[in-house]
RNA sequence: GCCGCUGUGGCGGAAUUGGUAGACGCGGCGGAUUUAAAAUCCGCUGUUCGCAAGAACGUGCCGGUUCGAUUCCGGCCAGCGGCACCA
């Protein structure tokens, strides 16, 4: 005891005591329909952390962050009357979990396992009150089970554009397609495309992972893979458009929107000279298809080869050769520096008949739209930049809008840079005059007229790459045989990766189970896959199997679903960083719809309202790092001044949302807070025992100043947990706290209420309080919120402000009731008032009943 | 370049439908208590001028609307985050 700091209250020993009561008790537990103890009266509420992925580090200062603010939500709404799911679960496979199994050389289902006792055990110190009987692990064979399950869902499925949703394969097997036909319908297809691969980690990354890994140093080529991807491209417009529906961060939404990347324009089929081929261009500009000099392949193009003459063949072949070895890095450097040869061949503009040259260029890429472009150089910045450096013709055809009366067609001025604004046509035949706006639609109806384009969409989006070459994750549940795949029957499920003693990657595209030469056999003739699936898979769709998590004949029972659904999102409140703007949140949304499509969710989206909490950053104001050695750890923190500090501080620190530096000396300041409170209840002797001060009491009376506080404080604190505006509920408890210290007595009923308002934020602290003042009412937790009585918020007197011409001069304190009249006849003979406007003509007087009075005088 | 967000004391941040700018906390200064310190309690604390009463200025900058603008409108500037040769 005598070198320990003296705690201002005794967190030490009654915080453990009641995570131990909560756990033992299952105080947390949350009844489901069917259960003995469901109360199908109750509303549901669904508040849902993103579940962290147990690294070897531990927590971090950020997670409490969120983990806090929903955790007063749940406890807050449980309060309220609600029936509220609020789990915890582990994303437990994935890369990091894999290198990090690697480096300690230890299997990563045991490093896993020791991680996620380390992340439990801290959680648990925190006093959240998570229901831990429906914790989910997405390594564990019961839900690897269900993965796989809905991997075959989407396997067995197709997009149907005629209804917009996916259906079952079957509707195109009854239709008679063919295995081929069917193969390329599958949402989840086999494909040869180029991928991103890494030698270094020693697999293929999503699109959407590819700069995270990157700037993490290790390097990611373009290389063509046969690997399982997902067809979320179908659902490109649906996850556009049902952004509309969910309650997110205009932020987020644009993140969305901007990587789906839809642009409108059309489809242009150019003739080529001397070939039979077309080559087809996709362009959100067709109103300048008269100004189409030239055209770009991307280097990849099919055609090239093809339309390349004799005499060019070599500098093209060079060309593509160079564009290969260049990373994708060195390609975005280029930027600036624009490089191509022309292949000899000529295209025909099928809108004048002139032969424009074909080049290729890497500023075109494969990936998007068709690799192809029709350049208009006097109108797009990058032909325009290729055009000067290779000396081809730049033909302006739209005039913009302030010049068209100065030069109209026919101007040869030359341009000094691309114009890509809009205007009117120019130069451009039965275009000319109009608009572009209408000269886009004029040009699609006449390409369609003609059959040599049409009205298109297109998005940048790409279909998503779904296998990885690791051990650590869930294999897929498909075999092969004579190079055809096929799904495992249901009832094998789940398919569990074979136990290796070496499970570091190959490097190869096959993956460390192509070392488990049993495994893979599995019948005479048929193999299994031996990739994984990616930590999203998992990740997907866990917040589902929370709701059931133990159910062993559905991935979620039809009638728990229905339960735990809102009327547009499943979880009420989703809570945690912005780093998954477009991975996690864009997977999650697509597996929901394809599950909302096949009748087996009742939404069509997974979350209704999104908070994303800010970055805490370390003291010195920069992110926090192991090597600048600002990162916090939240243990220490809990040893020091105790959870419900921590947990108030993160809650103080300010907006939720924003990003904010971390201040030891703040979480002292909230832990002050709490020793008041404590010392409400408590006075400490001089030998450091505590002992009750006798200051709150059943017998003592309420004033009507404290009453007010009071009443003030239940408001202001339910509609700031409600509005998430934790840093204003938690001053409005300072301010009630310190009436409390000021008073010589405090009655027990106003202190009950007290404590069960600051319970969701300190629980610990609270249900200790509690029990030494109510030793006989049970659980603060399980109590009913406090109603606020409006007639004790009512002032009879309110100070009103005096402004002359908008300048504070005065106040006045007049009766509620006064009316308009009587407080502006008060003003005008306030002395302040007499003396600012004194040999002044008063104008007006503005009269705001409880507020102000402004007198303009001049 | 495009999209999104944010600019308020020494610091973190408050401020309802436009109506007292700076709540609450941190830090600082002064005092009480103490042998002394810690802890605790009380008071002061935007800037400038003034002995004071008080006055002037003040929410990134410039302008507008208004009796009145941190709040609304227009134009800039700075910072943060995302996307980026996407045709």
């Amino acid at each position: 005891m005598s070198d320990e700091r003296r705690k201002p209250f005794p967190f030490d020993v009654f915080e453990s005591k009641w995570q131990d009561h909560w756990d033992q008790n299952h105080t947390y537990r949350t009844p489901n329909p069917g259960d003995a103890d469901f109360d199908a009266s109750k509303p549901k509420y669904f508040v849902l952390d993103m579940f962290p992925y147990p690294s070897g580090a531990g927590l971090h200062v950020g997670h409490p962050e969120g983990y806090t603010a929903t955790d007063i939500l749940a406890r807050y709404k449980r309060m309220k009357g609600f029936n509220v799911l609020h789990p915890m679960g582990w994303d437990a496979f994935g890369l990091p979990a894999e290198q990090y199994a690697i480096k300690t050389g230890q299997h990563p289902r045991v490093t896993t396992e020791t991680n996620i006792n380390n992340f439990r055990r801290q959680l648990k110190s925190l006093g959240f009150s998570y229901d831990w009987e429906r914790e989910v692990n997405t390594t564990d064979p019961g839900y690897v089970r269900w993965t796989q399950w809905i991997f075959l869902r989407l396997y067995h499925s197709y997009y149907n554009p005629e209804t917009q949703k996916s259906a079952p394969i079957s509707e195109l097997e009854a239709k008679g397609y063919t295995r081929e036909q069917i193969d390329a319908e599958r949402l989840a297809f086999v494909s040869e495309a180029p991928v991103n691969w890494s030698p270094d980690l020693g697999t293929v990354l999503a699109n959407e992972e590819v700069e995270e890994w990157k700037a993490k140093g290790h390097t990611v080529e373009r290389r063509p893979l046969r690997q399982w991807m997902l067809r979320i491209t179908k659902y490109a417009q649906r996850l556009i458009d049902e952004l509309e529906d969910v309650d997110w961060p205009d932020s987020i939404k644009a993140s969305q929107r901007n990587w789906i990347g839809r642009s409108e324009g059309a489809s242009v089929s150019f003739k080529i000279a001397g070939v039979t081929q077309e080559i087809e261009v996709f362009t959100t500009r067709p109103d300048t298809l008269f100004g189409a000099t030239y055209m770009v392949l991307a280097p990849e193009h099919p055609y090239v080869e093809e339309i390349t003459t004799e005499a060019n063949k070599e500098a093209v072949e060079a060309y593509q050769q160079g564009c290969l070895s260049k990373s994708d890095l060195e390609r975005g450097d280029l930027n600036k520096n624009k490089s191509g040869v022309p292949t000899g061949a000529f295209a025909i503009n099928p809108a004048n008949g002139k032969e424009i040259p074909i080049w290729i260029a890497d500023y075109v890429m494969m990936g998007y739209g068709t690799g192809a472009i029709m350049a208009v150089p006097a109108h797009d910045e990058r032909d325009f930049e290729f055009a000067q450096k290779f000396e081809l013709p730049i033909i302006q055809v739209v005039a913009s809008p302030d010049s068209v009366g100065g030069h109209s067609a026919g101007c040869d001025c030359e341009l000094e840079k691309a114009a890509p604004g809009h205007g009117v046509a120019v130069e451009s035949g039965f275009l000319n005059g109009l608009p572009t706006h209408a000269a886009k639609a004029e040009m699609i109806q006449w390409l369609e007229k003609e059959g040599v384009g049409s009205q298109q969409i297109n998005y940048k989006l790409r279909d998503w790459l779904f296998s990885r070459q690791r051990y650590w994750g869930e294999p897929f549940p498909v075999l092969w045989e004579e190079g055809k795949h096929f799904a495992v029957s249901e009832d094998e499920l789940p398919v569990l990766q074979p136990d290796l003693e070496d499970f570091k990657p190959t490097g190869s595209p096959e993956g460390p189970l192509a070392k488990a030469t049993d495994w893979i056999q599995y019948s005479e003739t048929a193999k299994r896959e031996t990739n994984t699936m990616p930590q999203w898979a998992g990740s997907c769709w866990y917040y589902l199997r929370y709701c059931d998590p133990k159910n062993e004949e559905h991935f979620i029972a039809p009638e728990i679903e229905k339960y735990w659904s809102g009327e547009k999102g499943m979880v009420d409140l989703y809570v945690g960083g912005t780093e998954h703007a477009v991975l996690h949140l864009l997977y999650a949304r697509f597996w929901h719809k394809v599950l909302y499509d096949q009748g087996l969710l009742s939404t069509p989206e997974p979350f209704d309202k999104l908070v994303n909490q800010g970055l805490i950053l370390g003291e010195d104001g920069q992110k926090m790092s192991k090597s600048i050695g600002n990162v916090v750890n939240p243990d220490d923190v809990v040893n020091l001044y105790g959870a419900d500090s921590l947990r108030l501080y993160e809650m103080f620190m300010g907006p939720l949302e924003q990003v904010k530096p971390w201040q030891m000396k703040g979480v002292e300041g909230v832990s002050r807070f709490l020793a008041k409170v404590w010392r409400v209840v408590m006075v400490q002797n001089q030998e450091g025992e505590w002992a009750s001060s006798g200051k709150v009491s059943a017998e003592a009376e309420l004033s009507n100043a404290m009453r007010k506080t009071l009443h003030e404080t239940i408001k202001k604190v339910g509609e700031d947990i409600e509005a998430m505006k934790f840093n204003t509920a938690i001053s409005q408890m300072m301010i009630c706290v310190d009436s409390f210290t000021k008073a010589e007595k405090v009655p027990l009923d106003t202190f009950l209420d007290f404590l069960r308002i600051l319970n969701p934020f300190a629980p610990h602290l609270t249900e200790e309080l509690n029990l030494l003042v109510s030793p006989e009412a049970g659980l603060l937790c399980q109590q009913d919120w406090p109603e606020y009585q409006p007639e004790f918020l009512i002032e009879t007197e309110v100070e009103v402000v005096l402004q002359v011409n908008g300048k504070l001069r005065g106040r006045i304190t007049v009766s509620k009731e006064a009316s308009k009249e009587e407080v502006e006849a008060l003003a005008l003979a306030d002395e302040n008032v007499i003396a600012f406007t004194d040999g002044k003509t008063i104008r007006k007087v503005i009269v705001v009943p409880g507020r102000l009075v402004n007198i303009v005088a001049n």
